[in-house]
DNA sequence: ACCTGAACACCGTTCAAGT
DNA sequence: ACCTGAACACCGTTCAAGT
């Protein structure tokens, strides 16, 4: 008789362990708790298992959190024809960012390791290769093309959801906020002309990050001014 | 009698420790080991001091890495005139890429904690901004302009430099060539077609980062392309 | 004010042993 | 093949105590 038990969602803790049960645990923790209190020890007592158990799967836990990462970005791909270049990665910068939006704690693993392993998105980078051809980039313009894109794709998502302390160390926010709003006229003054707009609005200037403050705006011109750059380099 | 010990350059173990100090030895040692094995307690050792000693510098590990951060980068000021918008970018974004070049290891710090604090390069901020305002960028533009620029000096290079594992886990680099080499023609046609030029040199496909093996020309094309994009954003 | 010395509550990882 | 149970060598951080 099977019953249900508690309703972890992707583990069945009677049908024991997989590497895929493993990478959804540890996306949804990673969600939970953030990276920095995120363990393989703290995973391991959720999936109700003993730690040793998880090295089985995954040899190490740089490895697991290279996969952990790939497996959220796996399914990233635009449903826009390819024909039309503009629209195809105007679609791939907001899908992909919508993606990260719902896993704001994962940023940090895109620049911790390097994007490159067994589980990569490498359909994504086949279609990117395709539409970037179709619009006419060739040759060394091609792959320049193809490595601004991935910039573009993961770039500005990085920095708007950079991570924030984990525990609010001594008052954080406040001396955030005392540092920003207490730079003066006459050391900064083209800040300081414009401080309503710019505090914890716009990068260096905020201590919240994009999961609480999206910066919808500028990722649009930033969509805009990628775009328009690459049509320029297109014929240049 | 004061005498000169062994060397260590900007910590003298007879003058005790200061903020200062203890960020020039946390830089170094990042440089030397890698943010994996970067650990208070192997700082405190070089130091020649006591773990605990650290805390009365500094309140958390964070805390720490976060100002090792912005100390690394609070020199960066290009000295072109300000007047000529596009030149002054352009010099921002190759200083700012030189100085990460000689630390590539401080790359992940950078979407690890928000950058933003006491610390910040406010001088440089409030420079970006003098240069986008003459350049005539105005209101949102100029917010969403500076946003823009902010992502385009951090944000290629944290890709360009993303950190690899820090040890060869079980031949992790004949794994990633054995992976990319073996994207078939039929699954990967666009990447099978041009394999030889982006294996091992290109986002993605590569298992070496920026620090052996740089990407100039992509770099370079991404500075063009983000400044012809806000040209077009400026007169849009 | 600044650091020592020791302790506490955690980690990642290994390995023999179980099933 | 897959997991347990225990152990090892580390961590970050706290705190009383020294100077």
């Amino acid at each position: 008789v099977r019953t249900v038990k508690r309703g972890r969602p992707s583990y069945d803790s009677e049908r024991g362990l997989s590497r895929e049960a493993i990478l959804d645990a540890s996306l949804g923790l990673i969600d939970e708790v953030g990276l920095d209190k995120f363990s393989i020890r703290l995973l391991a007592q959720r999936m109700r298992v003993f730690p040793a158990a998880i090295y089985w799967h995954l040899s190490t836990r740089n490895a697991l959190l290279a996969a952990t990462l790939n497996h959220c970005l796996s399914d990233t791909m635009p449903n826009t024809e390819p024909d039309d270049w503009k629209a195809w990665l105007t679609a791939l910068f907001r899908e992909n960012r919508r993606v990260v939006q719902r896993h704001p704690n994962i940023t940090p693993l895109i620049t911790s390791q390097l994007l490159s392993n067994a589980g990569a998105n490498f359909k994504l980078v086949d279609r990117t290769l395709e539409v970037l051809e179709t619009a006419g980039f060739k040759g060394a313009k091609l792959f320049a093309a193809y490595d601004i894109v991935i910039t573009a794709t993961l770039g500005f998502v990085t920095m708007e959801f950079a991570a924030l302390p984990s525990e609010d160390t001594k008052g954080w926010t406040k001396l955030m906020r005392q540092t920003v709003e207490g730079l003066d006229e006459k050391s900064y003054p083209h800040i300081h002309r414009h401080k309503a707009a710019l505090t914890n609005k716009h990068f260096i200037l905020r201590w919240e990050n994009g999961a609480t403050l999206p910066l919808d705006a500028s990722f649009e011109a930033y969509v805009y001014t990628i775009i328009e750059g690459l049509r320029q380099l297109l014929t240049r």
